[in-house]
DNA sequence: AATTGTGAATTGATTCACAGCT
DNA sequence: AGCTGTGAATCAATTCACAATT
């Protein structure tokens, strides 16, 4: 099974299966079925043992998976056993609240600097705000391999082909715009009023 | 065709459509081929042309599809002709982060009250912050059916379970976690640690 | 000549059904 | 006996190929 035959979906049910055996590990359970995982991340028990094949056998027939092995396995198989590197650029409103979210370290993203066109610091982050023009010179010298982008629509597209050429693999876009990149660079979109539009759609 | 039976990644596709044909507006464009909308958009024309005949024929053979006259229609689809109420519970960093944001109001979202366990008053915010106690009162009062949740994963679906019963009947979920709620009501979960993770399996 | 609309073909993802281990 | 792992079957989404229309 070549890596990218893998459905893009299966990846993305990885991060899920995770969550949930954090949950397992905290509350010290140490097996677990596919049955059980499934019905916690929302899925059927086949999916989930489906998925697991892209990878390898983890299991043991007759018994599940051992929590923490399976966990280890698959922070291997995500590549985050180690902590990554993540800038931010467009500190605007969006921006500034993910600076201030913190819900990335617990995952292993340290979000090392963010940038903007105007920087300005705000004395209630930690993390530096520096200006734009530094940018491809910081993603160098520190090895950063993945961003963030909360900047308005007409600057995406300027903006990204900058980390690309600077670098950046990976691009988290909060931008609503579609953002046009060379193959081997991957993005994935969040675009908020997408999600509620299309929430609406459905109730009557 | 049965409203049941459309795919909701094309449902989900509309609103991208929908955010280029405004940008055509915003240019004095009258006319486009379903070609070039879908190069906007990000996908292949067929699939845009596929999209929209589960709807409806809107376009002129030879000619393309008419940009005010498909707008309108797509608005329609999607239940966007007027102002729709939403509330947001859980007024934490993301929480208050997404009151600022603002980008909502412009699609159509009037984001009306933001309840939390622990309200306290953000001057900068002009959206009142209520007690959780005083929301089933509201979202009966105002026929409040959207919701975004952004609270912490353990009191989740809890809160879920609660504004269910008071008649919200589309969530937009920030909170890390799966929920489980009645069939009739739609969840669109955005997990942005997930989002993260998942693009770190692409970096090599 | 250009471009839509759509059945048919293809590709991809999910689920079934059960063989294979422990 | 219980549960995983997986090829085969099914189901769903995308793309093709071209007839229909302006």
């Amino acid at each position: 099974m070549n890596r990218i035959d893998i459905p893009r979906k299966s990846i993305y049910r990885l991060s899920i299966y995770q969550r949930c055996l954090s949950r397992l590990r905290e509350n010290d359970v140490d097996t677990v079925s596919s049955e059980a995982l499934a019905k916690a991340a929302g899925v059927k028990s086949t999916q989930l043992r489906k998925d697991l094949t892209y990878f390898g056998q983890f299991g043991t027939r007759g018994l599940g998976y051992n929590v923490d092995a399976l966990a280890k396995t698959i922070s291997e198989v995500l590549g985050q056993n180690h902590l990554q590197p993540v800038i931010l650029i467009g500190v605007g409103n969006l921006g500034s609240a993910l600076l201030r979210y913190g819900g990335f370290r617990k995952e292993g993203f340290d979000v090392v600097a963010a940038f903007d066109i105007a920087p300005k610091a705000q004395a209630d982050l930690k993390i530096p705000i520096l200006a734009l023009e530094t940018m491809p010179e910081f993603i160098l010298k520190h090895q950063v391999k993945m961003a963030i982008l909360t900047v308005p629509a007409n600057s995406a597209q300027g903006v990204t082909n900058q980390i690309v050429d600077a670098g950046i693999q990976a691009i988290l876009n909060f931008s609503p715009c579609v953002l046009d990149v060379p193959d081997q660079v991957v993005v994935n979109s969040v675009d908020l009023a997408v999600e509620l539009e299309n929430l609406s759609y459905f109730i009557r």
